[in-house]
Parts: C-alpha cells; structure tokens; sequence
DNA sequence: CAAATAACGCACTATCTGGTTACTTCGTTA
DNA sequence: TAACGAAGTAACCAGATAGTGCGTTATTTG
C-alpha cells in the first residue's frame, strides 16, 4: 500500500494510476456495456498505458468486476450515511426515497452498470462478500424504520422491508434507465426539470400510500 | 410479399428466412447486447448465410432496430388485446398489472432489449412512428380506465395515467432485470415460485393502495 | 421455355481488439 | 550508492469481426 500521507507529489503513482483507470473504465463501460467498452479507449481516457490495465486488473472482465463491486459498495455506503434515526418515520422513508432518487439521478453510471452486470447475470458480482455485508446492514436499517412506523401507530404491520425497498428503487430507477424510450414512447421530456420534480412526488406518494395504515 | 396459402412448400422462402433472422437476432441481442452480439451467431442460429442479413437490413444496427421495434409493438399490441372494458375498474386494473408482469416474466428478451436500446439513449428507435402510435392508444386506455374509476368512486381523481403506468412497469420490471445481482444482495433466489408470488401480490396491493380514494 | 428476377452461399478482407513480449525508468533500501 | 523490484511504455500478434464481391440456383413470368 502507498503512503497517503507522502508529502511530495510522486511521479510514479501506483495509488493514482490504478485510481485513474478506474475513473476511465467506469465511465466507458457505463457508456457501452462490458462488450462495447473499449480497453484501449479505457487506456487513454486515464491517460495510462494499456499495459497498466493488465498489470492491475488482469483482464477487461477483471476490470469489470471491480468497477461494478466499487459502485456497488458506494450507493450502499451513501445510503448509511444517510442518518435516519432521528427522524419521525415518515420523515426518514420520505428522505430515503429522495436519496435514491438523486443517487440515481446523479450517479448515471451506476444504472447502466448493473445493468450490465444483470446482463451477464450477476457473474462478476457473485464473489463479492463485502457487497452482501453491506446489504444486510441497509435492510436491517429499513426493517428497524418500518418497526418505529408501527410503534408510532403510522405504518401498518406485515410490510417486508426488502419488497419496500425494492419498490422505491424501482419507480425511480426504471424510469431514469428507460428516460430515452420513455422520451419518445410517452412524447413527453423525461429530464426536464418539472418532470423529474413531478416524479419524485408521485414516487414519495406512491411509497407513503404503500405503507400507510 | 409471399403467399402465406402456397400450398407447395417452398425451398427459398424470402418471409421464412428474414423472419428466421429475426428471432435468432431478436435471441442473441437479448443475451449479448448490441455490442456483445456476433452477426456470425446470429446467421448460424437462423440457418441462414450472413450475407442475407446484410441483405435483409443492411448492417448490423439495422437489424437490430427491426428487433427494437418489433418487440416493443408486440409489447404494446398484447396489451391492447386485453379487454378490460367489460370490467369494473379494480378488477380491470389488477388485470394489466398481472398482464404486465406476466410478460416481462415470459418475454426476458424484452427485457434486455430495452435496456440495451436505452444503454444507447434510443437512437434506433427514434424514427419509429408505429411505436407512438401504439402507445398512445394505449395511454388513452389508461386513461379512460381512471376516468371509470373515478366515475364509480373507487378511484381518487388526479392521477396521471402515464406517471401510473410507469409505476406499473416499473415494480415488475426492475424486479425481473435486476433478479441475479438481486439474488445475491439480498440472499434469496428472486426467481422462485414462491418469491415470483409474493411479488406479484405486493405490486398488485401498491397499484391498488396509489389509486385508491 | 427462355429470360429475368430474387434468394442464397462461398470465400475473402480490412480493420479492430484483447492480450503479450521485451524493454526502460524510477524509487527505495540494504 | 548499488542493486533490486515496481511502475511504465512501445511495438507487436493472433484471432475475431463487420461487412462484400461475385457467382449459383430456384422461382416467376412473358
């Protein structure tokens, strides 16, 4: 492991190459999936050689698999940090579903990359431990939210917190990853301001009314 | 264009190899995305020679929009074949939710064919006036269902029959496309019998909690 | 039945692509 | 400071890949 608190900029930077890449790779397989990505076009992007890629990654799969787990980790990681405890219950459920909304909206990336994986069928993802540690955290902090609902008599009973959460997810993701179909199916501009503003509202209905008494 | 009542079987049937390309394509593209699928593959599964896809549909994007379009009519044309009039609108509601997810759930290749048409921000479906044409009747029937509803006041007033209707294919959908990183985050297999259920059940009781009065 | 038309297929190519070989340069430490 | 390992690079390769040129054969039609 590198110093992270060297002092003087070092010209070989195994730290930074490696985080270069990274940056590069995600973006381009987040552009054209893991079959339309380009390695030499990741090489270039991150202004490292080709060769670099193999040294630290091994392959273009193996430079997958790390791009995915890494975003992975990060949406979880952001969502712990959200702090809801302090909140009434439906003050926390509302602010989550706003989180994952503008996780999505703001991390396009991340969408086309599990995509992409689900593509492939969840193949790169399969080894990760600490992916699974990370989810077990969240939905016990979900299940504790729905538990303080009950008591507070404002949430009705039997709500599995996994199906709740895959529903919040869902009507934001589905109709920021389908924003170019739907733009023309529907004839309407899915990222315009007022429609991504009128989304989020029916979303926070929609999920308050799921979990109503 | 062939004669569907020949009674003779033809050797060399025009319809039969282009529809032949079809499917194979319709097969590899889902598995593989665009940049993922082989026209080689392609040519082989539907015994046919390569040459007559590039006859049929110029390139390989050309073939794949036929794909995009074809699928995403047959989608919309399924819907409308539902016949939900006759019924009251609770039921007929429920109906298009079961029928939703009950094509995603037989059709996985549609699936994956929009997202891969959405990874490339819908370029090949933007000439397709078919495609609106469709949904806009559909949109309208939607319509018509709340307004029904509303009538016989089962339903609130002021929903949005498109807001709703990707809400409706949302819950299914990223369920079905997210079903193997799915799997492995929450530790639980998505795809069987008795989670498709539950599912099912938990979609249906959202739709019906966001409309009720 | 002859000629035109359209379906079909072989064999080829220019280019691309993931991956590698062989080498140089830098930074650390014994 | 010598020497050793790690970071970095350019040139290269074999196989793959989208796309074609051109000839052949079946079907239709005047």
């Amino acid at each position: 492991m590198a110093d992270d608190s060297a002092p003087k900029p070092r010209i070989r930077d195994a730290e930074a190459t490696r985080a270069r890449i990274l940056a590069a790779a995600k973006k381009e397989f987040a552009t054209s999936g893991l079959g339309g990505a380009r390695v030499d076009v990741i090489a270039d992007q991150a202004k490292a050689n080709k060769r670099m890629i193999y040294h630290y990654f091994g392959s273009k799969e193996g430079l997958f698999q790390t791009v995915v787990e890494d975003a992975y980790i990060d949406f979880r990681s952001a969502e712990q940090a959200l702090q809801l405890d302090h909140l009434d219950p439906k003050a926390a459920l509302e602010k989550m579903v706003r989180f994952i909304w503008g996780y999505f909206l703001k991390n396009p990336e991340f969408i086309t990359l599990v995509n992409s994986e689900n593509l492939h069928r969840a193949k790169h993802l399969k080894a990760s431990e600490a992916v699974k540690i990370y989810n077990r955290r969240y939905v016990d902090g979900m299940a504790g939210l729905l538990d303080r609902g009950v008591q507070a008599g404002v949430f009705r009973t039997g709500i599995d917190p996994v199906q709740l959460n895959i529903t919040i997810a869902a009507i934001g993701y589905y109709y920021l990853t389908n924003r170019f179909t739907g733009s023309i199916v529907f004839e309407r501009d899915f990222m315009a301001k007022d429609a991504l503003e009128e989304r989020l509202l029916f979303n926070i209905d929609t999920v308050l009314r799921l979990v109503a008494t």
